[in-house]
RNA sequence: UGCGGGGUAGAGCAGUCUGGUAGCUCGCCGGGCUCAUAACCCGGAGGUCCUAGGUUCAAAUCCUAGCCCCGCUACCA
């Protein structure tokens, strides 16, 4: 039986410099949809990579004395240990200088071609070498580009252009029919705006640039960056390689990006599909931005915190938790140093860790750990029927077909179990049951306490996935394959023995802030 | 200029679509418990819901006008 195919991918990023906390954030986000759905059933492939056909990367190479290629292998390396300390459990890692990517543009440029809608035209305008942007006179500030105040220069080229115009009305009538293609609706509401406004063919290729996927039969010529960039996404699923395992793949389910480039994936690659007359991805979801104390980082400005930062002071899972519980994936989030200790110790120390620490305490004092079922009552019904609806409320909030990805709503469900079980604990309490020699129902309370516990630590999986193998590591609990395995209530065995309790998350009691 | 988001307790936000006693988290104050990472549980104080008009029996919510903040405006995720 041949399980349902999830194809996710996040945008590639350019190797100008380190990952910066927004573009963990989008790997986070897609990580945590990619484990969600493995978990759920499904077959994924993950897919991540780097943008390297970049004039910025060509003089941050030069810069180091490196020969671009070698610089690049080097910048894989970067941001793949930091991917891999963040437990972004992507499956494959492209670097669009790679041969199979070559090939794979190279491919689907001379299918435009003989379609006729890829042709050589000439093109003229200020460019500016820093954007790798051709610019009106108008979106010059004083004559200097508007992003890096530096003087354009004025070139003339005969290019290949692609005929995106064409593709106009086809484009908003599959758009219009098709409300899950760009989400959240406000990114859809934004490309139609777009596209009403009319749309004119663009430029695809370069003279004259040493580092780039030269034009097939015409090598003085590159293909544009951005142009090639795209079509990554074909490239890691054998686009012009490997035939069976495209057409297993092909179309992706979601393509995950950031909101600013809308634009590239929802009117342009869409079209140059149509072109190809390949079938488009079902849905391309641009998330909104993290904001350091309201301001905007960016590789340009360089007010960058790395995800690094966090990671060696406290956890990648603490990073993890703050970016994913604060907004909606697809609205914008803000970190501040403050605000992360708060949450770290208020939802992960007390909250969660707390739990698990109290619980397995009282498993040990009363019961040498070994904890079984025992006498029930009506009033663990509450509990149970908490669990029950966390489990719907994280899935609905997971289906981003609803609209959004709304991990923070996902995670606030788990909370209220997590505090359901602590006012369960104290409603119960243990400890006057020991008191009272009530054995029987001090064993039920705590097999009620580490099920719930159980589940917790399943469903932040997606979320939180070192936390929720060291929970089920104290519990001494095989992690299940798949959520229907371990969904069921009351599924813990008798004479279950206990792990070691070990704090999950170390309270923070200094202030470190260095934001 | 255009498009979009937002202005709700000290802070951060939900509620606005589908009008009907203003809610959550953190912080603060008081109490409880002792299994736990000074944790957890219960209770409390604290709000002209940006402004001015309007519709309505009733407006944070709908309508009109205005003020203020913040994004995007062809390639920074």
């Amino acid at each position: 039986m041949s399980q349902k195919k999830f194809y996710i991918t996040t945008a590639i990023d350019y190797v100008n410099s380190i990952p910066h906390l927004g573009t963990a954030y989008e790997k986070i986000g897609a990580d945590a949809l990619a484990r969600f759905m493995r978990m759920d059933g499904y077959q994924v492939h993950f897919q991540m990579g780097n943008d390297e056909h970049s004039v910025n990367v060509l003089k941050a190479a030069k810069e180091k004395g490196l020969e671009p290629k070698v610089y690049c292998d080097e910048m894989r390396g970067k941001f793949t240990e930091i991917w891999q300390k963040l437990f972004i459990s992507y499956d494959d890692f492209i670097q669009t200088s790679e041969p199979r990517h070559h090939k794979a543009s190279q491919k689907l440029f001379e299918v435009l071609k003989e379609s006729g809608d890829v042709f050589k035209g000439d093109y003229e305008g200020w460019y500016c070498e820093s954007c790798e942007a051709f610019y009106t006179e108008k979106d010059l500030v004083n004559g200097e580009c508007p992003h890096h105040k530096s003087k354009p220069k004025w070139l003339k080229e005969k290019n290949y252009f692609f005929k995106l115009s064409k593709y106009q009305q086809p484009l908003l009538e599959y758009i219009q029919q098709h409300p899950e293609f760009i989400l959240p609706e406000i990114r859809r509401n934004e490309v139609l705006g777009l596209l009403k406004q009319g749309l004119e063919d663009i430029s695809i290729s370069r003279a004259g640039f040493p580092w780039g996927i030269p034009v097939p039969n015409d090598p003085e010529h590159a293909l544009y960056v951005w142009f090639d960039a795209l079509i990554n996404y074909l490239t890691a699923v054998g686009y012009g390689a490997d035939e069976k395992k495209f057409q297993e793949w092909w179309p992706a389910t979601i393509h995950i990006i950031g909101k600013d480039i809308t634009r590239f994936h929802c009117v342009i690659w869409p079209a140059m599909l149509m072109a190809a007359n390949l079938p488009l991805p079902k849905t391309v979801f641009g998330h909104g931005f993290v904001y350091l104390r309201g301001e905007k980082m960016s590789k340009t400005l360089g007010n960058v915190v790395t995800p690094l930062d966090v990671i060696n002071s406290y956890s990648p899972d603490s990073l993890r938790y703050y970016l994913l519980r604060t907004s909606s994936f697809g609205a914008d989030g803000n970190f501040t140093w403050e605000d992360f200790i708060k949450r770290y110790n208020a939802d992960l120390a007390n909250d969660l860790g707390n739990v698990l620490n109290r619980s397995l305490g009282m498993a040990k004092k009363y019961f040498e750990g070994k904890i079984s079922k025992g006498e029930e009552k009506p009033e663990d019904k509450l509990l149970i029927e908490k669990a029950k609806e966390t489990a719907a409320k994280v899935r609905k909030a997971m289906n981003y077909l609803n609209g959004d990805l709304d991990y923070h709503l996902a995670l606030e469900a788990i909370w209220d179990l997590i505090g359901t079980t602590d006012k369960y604990i104290d409603s119960s309490a243990p400890w006057t049951l020991k008191k009272n020699n009530q054995e029987e129902r001090l064993k039920q309370v705590l097999h009620n306490v580490f099920n719930s516990i159980r589940l917790i630590g399943m469903w932040i999986f997606p979320f939180m996935p070192d936390t929720s193998k060291k929970i089920y590591q104290q519990l001494q609990i095989p992690f299940p394959n798949h959520f229907s395995e371990s969904e069921n209530w009351d599924i813990m065995p008798d004479e279950h023995p206990l792990g070691e309790a070990s704090p999950l998350f170390p309270r923070i009691e200094m202030n470190p802030g260095n934001s």
